[in-house]
RNA sequence: GCCUCGGUGGUGUAGUCCGGUCUAGCAUAGGACGCUGUCACCGUCCUGACUCGGGUUCAAAUCCCGACCGAGGCGCCA
């Protein structure tokens, strides 16, 4: 068993990041994790990494205590440590300045042999890497992924915020299914059952009264036998709602929603989408816009007929999607294949006012006009099956004064799939769940 | 949920069709040594694996059955 050496009164005084040849001759204290550790005849480096990126640790055997050297040459990839020495300015290294330890502290050794390295090699099976998850995030391009994320979640709180929408938040425990459709994960409340929520819809819409422009950043969760690529049983919705607006609003709101975003992840992540060689191009604005009806027509064109009302089906958004690699809309689609709250056109009420936002092949929203009357509200519930009785808590609000309203809801997952060009959603979130896995 | 495919050292893979040549190859990792400016360092040597249970056979990593685990596609779903 190696010892492990304390804390005690160490801090840190840079970052790797921070090591710059202006700092030579000086003392500083880093901490990280060892990235790698070479030796080449009398010289041994270390490369360590934090948070921010990578320095290098560089001892010659004669001009270094034996100690910190014989300390050096115990770790392995992983370790965490502490590192005090002298900056010295040396074309050289990495970043044009290393590190000359006077003394290394172990702070947390590695046991295990680990099943990936951080640099380089080949990438262990994305089940593997799930298994320790930590571990496999300090991977640069892992941490490029969150680093987005973290950037594209600022953005779009920034935009939504200086706009005058209100981030609320809504229950995630429910009494009942809100919209039908998707399945719900029962719980045990005390003695009652009860849900987990798929989606803030109803609640939101209640919110437009007190507050009229709300947003949501939150956790929805679905039971769903899917077992593809672009499903999780818990992801994360950003949702919208805004009184006295219609779908038309809403679709231009989300343009320029990530208009914004894309523009703020180009600024502040440019190494990071380099990191994952990743093109980000500024969207072209306006998005295009097709109806229900004009993509049963571009997939006739393709070959792929469907009847009015069908779904697309994977294969048709596949071929929808190499057409149109870029965002855009599917708007107007059959009132019955939309959920009892999307409101039908004025003048055709088999057609409704929703829409989809897509990105290639890929379903990142879905919003629409709400229907605001209560009479239409209880026809549609019924129409689509559900027990008015059900809703009444929600459907008794409809008395007090509900004005039009509009909104969708974006899974960030899939924002990010397409930000970061990821192909598998479990890269873009920290701890996935699906049908197989719960942990960690 | 349905269909298809897979499970070989810590990790990624070759070998499986067509049983014997497998004493299981390669890379990476781990250990040892050498190398005084590396940066996926390099070189030499070493360590380490056929998911589990049953069956067929003179002989099974290889064929058959079952279990467990995983991957992809479709459907469901937003």
């Amino acid at each position: 068993m190696k010892k492990l050496d304390e804390l005690k009164e160490w801090r840190r005084t840079h970052y790797s990041v921070e090591i710059t040849p202006e700092l030579d001759g000086k003392r500083v204290t880093v901490f990280g994790w060892l990235a790698s550790i070479r030796e080449q005849g009398g010289i041994t480096f270390l490369i360590l990494h934090d948070k921010e990126g990578v320095v290098q640790i560089t001892m010659h055997k004669d001009k270094i205590s034996r100690s910190v050297l014989e300390k050096a040459k115990s770790l392995r990839e992983h370790s965490s440590i502490g590192v005090r020495g002298i900056v010295k300015s040396i074309d050289k290294a990495p970043h044009g300045a290393e590190i000359i330890p006077e003394e290394i502290r172990i702070l947390g050794i590695v046991q295990r042999q680990p099943p990936f390295t951080l640099f380089g090699g080949k990438m262990a099976s994305i089940d593997k890497r799930l298994d320790i998850r930590v571990v496999d995030l300090r991977r640069p391009k892992a941490q490029a992924i969150f680093r987005i994320r973290h950037t594209v979640l600022t953005a779009i709180r920034e935009f939504f915020i200086k706009r005058g929408y209100m981030e609320v938040s809504t229950p995630k425990i429910i009494a009942t299914a809100t919209e039908g459709g998707a399945a719900l994960f029962p719980i045990l409340y005390y003695d009652k059952e009860a849900f987990l929520a798929q989606s803030p819809q109803l609640y939101k819409e209640q919110l437009v009264i007190p507050f009229e422009k709300v947003f949501e950043i939150g956790p929805i969760f679905r039971a769903e036998e899917s077992r593809t690529l672009r499903h999780l049983s818990e992801v994360v919705s950003i949702d919208v709602e805004e009184a006295f607006v219609s779908y038309e609003d809403i679709m231009k709101l989300i343009e320029q929603m990530i208009y914004h975003t894309v523009k703020k992840v180009r600024g502040r992540c440019s190494s990071e989408t380099e990191l994952l060689r990743h093109e980000l191009p500024v969207p072209k604005v306006p998005f295009k816009n097709f109806t229900y009806r004009d993509v049963l027509e571009i997939l006739e064109k393709e070959g792929i007929t469907l009847s009015w009302g069908d779904d697309l089906s994977t294969q048709s958004l596949k071929i929808l999607g190499k057409t149109m690699p870029e965002f855009y809309f599917i708007t107007d689609w059959p009132t019955f294949m939309k959920p009892f709250y999307i409101k039908p056109k004025g003048d055709k009420q088999d057609i409704s006012e929703s829409f989809d936002f897509m990105h290639g092949a890929i379903e990142l929203a879905s919003g629409g006009s709400r229907v605001s009357s209560k009479r239409l509200l209880v026809k549609r519930l019924k129409e689509q099956g559900l027990e008015p009785k059900l809703f009444r808590y929600h459907l008794r609000i409809f008395d007090y004064g509900m004005p039009p309203h509009a909104g969708f809801g974006l899974g960030l997952e899939r924002l990010m799939m397409v930000l970061t060009g990821q192909e598998n959603i479990r890269e873009v979130t920290i701890f996935p769940r699906d049908q197989s896995r719960l942990t960690p």
